[in-house]
DNA sequence: CAACCGCGTGATAGCGCTGTCAATATCGCT
DNA sequence: AGCGATATTGACAGCGCTATCACGCGGTTG
C-alpha cells in the first residue's frame, strides 16, 4: 500500500502556505517572482518562510518544472592555470545567484567533449560554457538543438553556436610576431607544445607574419603534442637549437614554454635579449617578475569568464544580449626580453658565453 | 484541471517496462543494483532500454529517493595550481560514475566556507570534500550533523570530522629546515604570503626547528596577508634583506615565492646556492626547471584528491574505509639551489656583484 | 451597459521515479 | 510431501513542486 513515510518537522511550501493564510501554488511563485504576488501576501510569505526556515527542494522544482537551474562548463584542462582564471570570472558571477555550477573536464579531447556535452544536454541544463570552436558536427548540433544559452569562450569562430567571447588567436600570435620583427629579429623560432586548435591558430599567425615579411622558413617551428611545462620549453628549445642555430628570437606558444626558454638560455650563456629574444602568450604573472622581463601576450581571461555568465544569466532573464559575439582582444605587452636598441641584422645565438650578460 | 500536458516521444521508465514486458519498479531496480534482477529480465530490460535511448531523469529519482549524488567540493582558490592539482584527481575519481561535483571556492574565508556548507548540506549531498581542518564550530557541527560522508582534505589534525587526508605541514616545513641546517646554513628566513592556516603551520614548522637549533629570530621573519605571487616573492625577499642583510637561506612558503626570490637575487647578483640557499614549498614542475634547479617540498597533491574521492565513494558504496586519516606525507625535493660542499660558515648575502655565479 | 481585458489567485493534476510492503516463485531441508 | 527460508517481482502511494486552466474582480472600451 505505497510508502507510509512519516514527515515529521518537514517544512515544506504546504507549511509556509499554511502559515501565511495563502495556497502553496502562490508561495511557489512568490519564490520565483516576487513581483507577481501581491504586496500584503508578498509580507506575510515572507515572514512565514523565515520562521520556519523554509528552503526550496531543488529536486522537486526541476522535476515539476522540466528543467534545472545547472550551467554546465567544459574546459579543456584542469592544470592549465589559463583555465583556472577564466573559471575563477564564472565563479565569481554566478556566486550568488541561484544557478550551479556543473563542470567537466575534455582533457582536450573533441570525443570526451561530445560525450561531456550530451551527458549535459540530457539534463537540460540552464546554459552551457565550452571552451573554443572545434566541437565535434554531432556536438554542435545536439547543442544547438538544446535550447539553452550556450557561449563558446576562449576564441572566436565564423559560425557561433549560439553566443561567443574570445579573441583572434591567429591575429594575437601575428601581432606579438610583428613586434619582434620591428625590433629587427629576422631568424623567429616558434615552439609550441600540446598543439590544440587554440596554439595550432598562433602557429597560423606566426607563418601568416613570417610568410608575409618573406621570412618564413619551417626549420624554425619546433612543436610537440606533449603537454606544456617548463621542463619542455627547454628542451623544445635545445631541439630548436639543433635545427636552426641561427635564430635570434623565440616565440613561445605560453608562458610555461617562455620561462623554460630563459632558464635554458641562462644554462646556455646566451644574453636575453641581446642574442635571443622570448616572447610567451597569456602573460602570467611571473612574466613580469622575471630575469629579464619577459614580454608576453595579455589575454582578460577572468573578465572573459565574468562576461560569458554573465551573457548566459542575460539570456536565461529575458534582457536581451545585443553583443552575441565579443572580441575581448589581447595586448602585447613589451617587456626586456623583446626590447632592445639595436640594428636591424641578426645576430645568431649561438654563443657558448655570455659577454654582455645583464642578469 | 490540472494539466494536460502532452508527452509524446518522451521515454520513461514506464515505457522501457512495458518493451521489456516487465514492471517499471523492476527496471528502476536493474538501473540501480542489476545484480537484483534476474538474469532473463536482465536482459530484455537492457535490450529494451537501449532501443529506446533511455536515459534516466535525475530529478525525479533525487526527489523520490531523498538523496542527490552530488559531491560537494569546498576550495580555498581556483587560482592557485596547489588546488587544481588536487581537483584533478578528485574529478579523475569520479568520472564516469554516477556522482556529479559541486565545486565551491571559500576564497580562504572560514565564513565563506560555512555558508557554502550550509548551502551544500541543505541539498542533502552524497559527500563532501572540504580544504584543511579550521571550519568554524558551527561548520563543523553541522557537516558532522549531516549524515555523508566527509574527508578534510590537504592537512592532518587531531579531530577528523569524518575522514581526513593530508600531511603535516609543521613537519615538512621543519623537515625542509632541517636539511638547510645539515647544509650549514645558519641564517634561514621565512618567507609566506597569504598566510593562510596551512601557511601559518609551516611557520610553526620553521619556528619549531630554528629553536630547536638555538637559531631563531624574529627579524629573519618576513609575511604578508596578500595573496602569493612570484612578484611578490622579490618584494618579500627585498624586505627581508632590509631586516636580515646576513641571511644565508630562504625557506618560501610555497614555489611562486621561491621563483621570485630567485629572480631578485638574480637582479642583486646574490649567487644561489654559494651566497644564499633556497627552498620552496609544493614542488611545482618549473622548480626543476629553474637555474638553478630549485630545492622544494613535494606534496601528493593529485593522489590526495584521488584517493578522497575514493574514499568517499567507498564509503557510500558500504566498502568499508579502515584507514580513515590517511598520511600522504612529502618528500624534500634536495635541488642545486640548497646543495653546497662548503663549510659551515655563515657566508652573508649582501653581495652587489657576483662572483662565482653559475647561471 | 455588455463585452472585454488583465491581474492576482487558487484547484487540480501531474513531473518520473523509488520506499515500502505484500505476493509469488524457488529452493533446501526434515 | 510439507514447511519455512530465500530470492524475485509487483502494486501502491507518494517525494515537493509547478504547468495549466479557471475564476473573480476592477477597470476599460465601444
Amino acid at each position: 500500500m505505497g510508502r507510509k513515510r512519516i514527515t515529521p518537522g518537514k517544512v515544506r511550501l504546504t507549511e509556509v502556505a499554511a502559515l501565511a493564510g495563502v495556497s502553496p501554488i502562490t508561495v511557489s511563485r512568490f519564490f520565483r517572482n516576487p513581483d507577481t504576488v501581491s504586496a500584503g501576501r508578498r509580507l506575510r510569505i515572507e515572514s512565514a518562510a523565515k520562521d520556519l526556515g523554509y528552503v526550496p527542494n531543488l529536486a522537486a522544482r526541476a522535476l515539476a518544472s522540466q528543467r534545472t537551474e545547472v550551467i554546465g562548463v567544459l574546459i579543456p584542462s584542469l592544470t592549465n592555470n589559463v583555465f583556472s582564471d577564466v573559471l575563477r570570472g564564472i565563479y565569481d558571477a554566478f556566486e550568488g545567484s541561484r544557478y550551479s555550477i556543473q563542470l567537466a573536464n575534455t582533457r582536450y579531447s573533441v570525443l570526451q567533449e561530445e560525450r561531456l556535452l550530451r551527458l549535459f544536454l540530457m539534463q537540460k541544463p540552464a546554459g552551457l560554457i565550452v571552451t573554443g570552436v572545434d566541437q565535434t558536427a554531432e556536438g554542435r548540433a545536439i547543442t544547438q538543438a538544446a535550447d539553452c544559452p550556450v557561449v563558446q569562450i576562449m576564441e572566436l569562430g565564423p559560425d557561433p553556436i549560439d553566443m561567443m567571447i574570445g579573441f583572434s588567436h591567429v591575429d594575437a600570435c601575428y601581432t606579438a610576431i610583428s613586434h619582434l620583427l620591428a625590433q629587427g629579429c629576422r631568424r623567429i623560432g616558434f615552439l609550441g607544445a600540446r598543439m590544440d586548435p587554440r596554439v595550432q591558430r598562433r602557429l597560423q599567425g606566426y607563418q601568416n607574419a613570417m610568410k608575409n615579411a618573406g621570412l618564413f622558413d619551417p626549420r624554425l617551428i619546433v612543436t610537440t603534442a606533449v603537454p606544456t611545462s617548463t621542463t619542455m620549453g627547454g628542451n623544445l628549445f635545445s631541439d630548436l637549437m639543433l635545427k636552426a642555430p641561427d635564430i635570434d628570437a623565440v616565440f613561445c606558444a605560453n608562458d610555461d614554454l617562455a620561462l623554460g626558454v630563459l632558464f635554458e638560455c641562462q644554462r646556455r650563456h646566451i644574453a636575453v635579449p641581446e642574442q635571443l629574444a622570448i616572447v610567451g602568450f597569456n602573460d602570467m604573472e611571473f612574466m613580469a617578475a622575471a630575469v629579464p622581463t619577459l614580454t608576453s601576450v595579455r589575454t582578460n581571461r577572468y573578465e572573459m569568464g565574468l562576461r560569458a555568465a554573465t551573457m548566459i544569466m542575460d539570456e536565461i532573464e529575458g534582457r536581451p544580449v545585443t553583443e552575441r559575439v565579443v572580441d575581448l582582444g589581447f595586448e602585447v605587452m613589451e617587456r626586456q626580453s623583446s626590447t632592445m636598441q639595436r640594428s636591424a641584422t641578426a645576430r645568431p645565438a649561438q654563443a657558448d658565453r655570455a659577454s654582455g650578460t645583464k642578469w
